[in-house]
This record gives C-alpha cells, structure tokens and sequence, in this order.
DNA sequence: CCCTCCGTGTTGGATTTCCAACATACATTT
DNA sequence: AAATGTATGTTGGAAATCCAACACGGAGGG
C-alpha cells in the first residue's frame, strides 16, 4: 500500500492530511484495493452504492447504459481521482452506472460509511474527509451547473461563445487555450463538428475573435485582454 | 423565531433532528432572519459566498447575468429549501448569482461555519448537518447529470424520449404524470414549445405513447406498465 | 520522398428546428 | 352570454443543423 500513499495524497479527499497521518488512517478506513483490467468492470450498475473508489493507476470510466440500449461515457477518472462518491452519498440503493478499466490498473474501495463514520479511536481526521468530501462535491455541482448553463443555449454560435467566454473569464484574458480539440468540443458542447468548425470560422471572418488550433483571442472587449 | 420551526423541519439541513433540539441549535447556529420583497436582493453576485440561506415563506429565485447581459433564471427555491450552500461550501470567493425575492418573504440565513464547526457545548448535531449537506449536495448532483444526461441530446425527440422514460421509470409505471406544463416542460428539454407539441402529437400518432395534458402512457413496453 | 493518418476547414443537400401566427378547448369573469 | 385569459395543438416559410463527403496541411513512418 505504501507505493500508493503519493497517489492518495494528490486525491481531494486527503487533501490536507499530512503522509504520515494518511498511512495511519488507512487502516482505520479498512480500504480493499482492486485490480482491473481494460474494460472490467469494478462497481456494476444495479448493485448497492455503499463504496467510493480512488484510482491508483490506470484509469477508469463512468459508463451509463440508457433505456434505448446505447451507451455513454459520462466521464473518465485518472489516478488520484475518485468515483461513485455522489451515488454514495445520495444514498441511492444501486448504482444507475458502471465504473469499468480503460486500461489495466488498480483502484482503493472505501466504504463511504468508514469515512463518515466518527470513530472513538486516534484518527481524528474523519471529519476533514467529510469536509474534503462536501468541498468536492459542491465543486462538482458548480461545474455541472456551468456545463447546463452553456449546453442550454440554443444555437451553435450562442454555446460556443458562452463557452469561449466562460475559459477568458477562468483565464483572466482574452487569449487562452482550450483542454479540447475540435470533436472533443464539438462533444461537450453538444453540437455537430462541422457546424462547430464553420461557427468559428465565421466569428473569425467578423471579427469577433482570433484562433489558432486550440488557442483563441476574443476580440473587440475593448479593454486589451483584462477581463 | 418559534413561528418557522415549523418551516425549518421541513429542510433538508435539519433532516433527522427533533423539534425540541432544533430550537436549541438555533441559538448556536447564529442565523439571522432577512426579510425581503419582490425583486429585492438577498444575496448579490460579486458579494462573499459565506452563507447558506433556507426561505421561511415566499420564494426566492436564483438569477445569472450572463455575460452578454441576459439575465436566466436558474432555480427557484420555495419554502424549507436551501441556497446558496453549493458557492459556501465549495469556498468560492465571490457569488457568481443573485439570489432575489420572487415575492415578499422572509429567509434565514446561516453561516456555513456555524454549520461545519464542531462546537464544544451541548449540540452534538453539527456532525448530523454536516452529513445531511453532503447528502443534499450529492443529491442535486445527480439530479443535475441526469438533466444533462437528457437535455445533451440532439433532437426534440430524443430529449422528449429520453425524460419520459427517465419518469416512467422513476414512478415504476408506464403511465406517470409529470410536473410541469407544456411551457416549462419545453424550458427543462430545451427546446420549443411548438415543436414539443408537434412531436407529441407526432409520437402519438405512431402509438409510441398516449397522453392527456400532463399525464402519459409510454406503449409498446410489451409488459403492461411495469418498467 | 511517398504514403498514411489525423485534425481541421469547407460545402451542399436533406432534415429539423425555429418563429410567428392562428385554431381549439376549457375555465373564469363580467 | 359575451368577453377574457390560459394551455395546448397546428401550420408554413425562414433559418439552422445534421450528415457525408471531400480538400488541405502537418506529423510521422516506411
């Protein structure tokens, strides 16, 4: 377990408990660790959500499988990332989603009960977990929100300049990159690639932003670059 | 104060914790009762997002200035419910919405330290909280993806489709009423009205579902109802 | 160098949505 | 009864999207 305490250390839910505390609460938690491999499922939809998952290596993905059949990724989690934790704590009797390998890998399963639980002994850090936890999951939920807010517009155009204007605002300029590349955008936008190409070719042709791949200078906020 | 215990009770924030006890946390918690009228601001974008506030009567709204201007309304809290908890407890510096009086009300608002403090007197009830913030939050977390999950397809169809079956399934029936009108209904999917309508219309001619105002019956589950 | 792959931009026709307008049904008010 | 308001359904043309296809350029491999 030791060879993992540097990933653990980088995951939210530790954050601000020092290496030698964390090996200490370790086993207080009573954490399994499994190993996966590439498309192996580690929590399958319809069983109980009692457990959070903390990626050591590899990776895994949340996979929903809708009523008509398909499936979607909702999202993937590196190491030091966590998972299952909002299904935990909702306290949802089974998990609507499987968590499955993208690759070979191993993961720590916590019970959520031995986090949250106080416990009358030596760690007194449960209730920082609680704290880190509650902390990650407003995160979450404000991403979420932001994540509706853009997709709600209605047009191509309207989507992709809130969101070009949400990453100037997160960047304080009016030139940043974006984590995407086109079909990744087009995804996360909920739009049609090629519309989305041709959207900002015509911003481009107006005047209203420069770009280059996936760096972009939004024009015309007559205040050179400060937001 | 006693005239909102009442009210109190019925928030997710006192989930678990007698009438009896939650007078005496009142004290402890510090909260102060803000009244406010139409329109009227309780809490400002731009201010510190240090409170959690829960509507005693009235109702408040959640309002964004976009970028560009506009104004959306992004929720709307009626009495017993909560807001402002997802920016306190995620530590942002500043509210990035306004939260305003749809009508004259009253709101208690609470310091999120209060809440999270362990306090060394009598209310052991901080820890119980604590866990029922995390809960609520992992809640609307979910219920945030699964709108998401929806509102990210492409066509009126899907979206109509996909929240239909999500609420046959939710009410364990294939005829289920849902709660809201034609109007908001085309709000929630993001998508027009009239074209809403029209696939309704279109859906039914297909003997894919009947429906009568607000209640619907999905056909063809080839198993009587049961989902 | 040639070739392939990949990301991006472009284009045109089929499909869908959008928007405004009107039709219908029902409830409430006067 | 008449008038008014509200919720829903319908429709037709304008506008936007979707989809498939192809063009282009750079990276990397043989």
């Amino acid at each position: 377990m030791d060879e993992f305490i540097e990933v653990l250390q980088k995951c939210v839910l530790f954050d601000g408990i020092a290496p030698r505390d964390l090996k200490a609460m370790l086993g207080c938690l009573g954490g399994r660790v499994a190993t996966f491999d590439r498309g192996e499922a580690i929590f399958s939809a319809h069983s109980p959500a009692d457990d959070v998952g903390i990626v050591l290596s590899g990776a895994v993905q949340i996979v929903l499988d809708d009523f008509d059949g398909n499936r979607t990724i909702q999202d993937r989690v590196e190491p030091g990332g966590m998972f299952g934790e909002a299904f935990a704590c909702a306290g949802v009797e089974r998990l609507p989603v499987t968590v499955e390998g993208v690759c070979p890998g191993r993961a720590l399963i916590i019970r959520l009960r031995r986090i949250t639980a106080t416990c009358t002994n030596a760690c007194a850090f449960h209730n920082r977990m609680v704290m880190n936890l509650l902390r990650a999951m407003a995160a979450k939920n404000l991403q979420l929100s932001r994540k509706l807010e853009i997709t709600s517009r209605r047009t191509t155009r309207e989507k992709l300049m809130a969101y070009l204007m949400s990453q100037a605002h997160e960047a304080r300029s009016s030139r940043f990159t974006i984590p995407f590349d086109r079909q990744a955008l087009a995804d996360y936008l909920c739009v049609e690639r090629s519309a989305l190409s041709a959207e900002i070719g015509r911003l481009r042709r107006e005047g209203v932003l420069e770009s280059e791949r996936s760096s972009f200078t939004l024009l015309g906020l007559e205040n050179g670059g400060r937001i």
